[in-house]
DNA sequence: TCGTCATTTAGATAAATAAGTAATTGGGTA
DNA sequence: TACCCAATTACTTATTTATCTAAATGACGA
């Protein structure tokens, strides 16, 4: 039983829902594609991953600096078909798609200096050290 | 997504999914069957089944004080087939399974005895009052 | 009608989980 | 070699969740 609960548990969180489902329609996420898309911190997109590779519902490819991810060939099928079913009319998949659309028009470092802005950006915030 | 996801967390617990597996077995099953096959306190069940209930799961039936639980007409055909297939070989469930035939060999009110018992002598444990 | 019994809900607590920041790793490049 | 850069891991905090005990509910039988 332990294998089919590590599989509902890792899908039992939305933003691991949401990747997998970006993954059925594309066959490969850079792991800046996948952190842009769900509007989190990589990081967290990577203890994300690793549930989901621990649980055999992904499997990634090293290329240079860069990890690309995509669905394992041992995904369950008849899951595989049922989330397909399950989020078919759902707003926010559908959002998710066209701003996937979007993420994948980029250009990936260009994805990846984004990142870095913005955290550049959120930390100067809070950062009281420049007031006179 | 909303759906989905509600199914996926009614799924990941380990005593939700021994449940559901024991409903995909024997159509019907009573709140004290249910406690003793897990072995957790009633009030625990209780609240599994509602969680398994407001993701429409199962349904329930009232028979005089007792409830009976079975799994809803809207439970999704593809997840029962992926679990079937995935608990198959799963020594656990083939514990329950065992467990189970007893349990229903039993009268159901003597379940609920016992069940009262166990609860009174575990009690009795902590009651240090009794003590000279 | 009163008490008993099966179940559910309320309230409290402990454990698991998600998320952020900061530090580390390991591959590419100047 | 020394330095970037994407990704991961370590550590911390806040939230969620599973569980228990105790109290409330609602149905049956004496």
């Amino acid at each position: 039983m332990q294998t089919a609960l590590d599989t509902a548990k890792a899908l039992a969180d939305g933003n691991r829902m949401r990747v997998v489902v970006a993954l059925l329609e594309h066959d490969e996420l850079c792991v800046c594609q996948i952190t842009e898309l769900l509007s989190i911190t990589m990081a967290t997109v990577s203890r994300h991953m690793s549930i989901l590779h621990k649980a055999r519902l992904v499997q990634s490819r090293k290329e240079g600096r860069w990890v690309f991810y995509r669905l394992a060939l041992a995904f369950p099928a008849l899951i595989c078909d049922w989330l397909k079913e399950a989020v078919r009319d759902s707003l926010e998949i559908k959002v998710d798609r066209q701003k996937l659309a979007e993420i994948l028009a980029c250009d990936t470092a260009d994805l990846c200096k984004r990142y870095k802005q913005k955290k550049a950006k959120s930390s100067e915030k809070c950062d009281f050290t420049k007031r006179p």
